[in-house]
DNA sequence: TTGACATATTTCTATATGGGAATATATTGA
DNA sequence: TCAATATATTCCCATATAGAAATATGTCAA
């Protein structure tokens, strides 16, 4: 078996880079395909494929207005990522409490 | 250019479902690979093989004990997910809320 | 040293990619 | 109807998988 399809889930979709900065730029407001295009530097073409996968996963939305597509983000899509690494943010919260302590510790042998 | 490789970040590490298996099991504590297969009921080879990409991209830790390699997860490499995840929350709770006046709404408009 | 146990690596293969280039489709205004 | 604009699709190819199977490496105990 090959890896999983980019359009299987979310995690595999936005593992790809420049669907995670297409996303980042589309949070602040809905956006032609141009506009990201410009914003992006990237050829159309690879433009419209990154979408059509966004799209496959539900993680953006399109609307027609004329000749334009319009894209957005549909931010419940992103929630089952925030959910599954919420579930390790005690460990490395428990991670940083130690390197604190440490370094405090060592500030005091040093006094 | 094909794909990213799966080792070039945490992103693309945990693409791969059977990855993020592995890192939830090893949430709880510190686990050695015969254990994980036992565990995921996967083949030894493929365990070895992801856990390999997982320490490739800092997520997972090993030290030998004996004969065992006992693996445990690095929490921090886990954040950039969360925190990249975290810039829409304000987004999906928009959303969220949206839903809700409009259930609401609705429910008025029966009474 | 040898055998048993634990883990890692190699080889093979089908498959899906991302980008580039070219082209197709859709919509508008004249 | 036609040209211009906006977007999508197709074809090509180098590349990196994940899993299966076989094998290699490392460590201990007797």
């Amino acid at each position: 078996m090959a890896r999983a399809a980019t359009t299987s889930d979310a995690f595999n979709a936005l593992a790809e880079r420049r669907r995670r900065d297409i996303l980042s730029y589309l949070a602040m407001r809905e956006r032609s395909v141009t506009e990201i295009v410009d914003a992006m530097e990237m050829e159309q073409p690879s433009v419209s494929k990154h979408l059509k996968v966004l799209k496959g996963v539900g993680l953006v939305e399109v609307r027609r207005e004329g000749r334009q597509m319009l894209y957005k983000v549909n931010a419940m899509a992103i929630r089952p990522l925030h959910e599954w690494t919420s579930t390790f943010e005690r460990l490395w919260k428990h991670q940083l409490l130690g390197i604190k302590e440490r370094a405090e510790a060592n500030n005091a042998r040093k006094q």
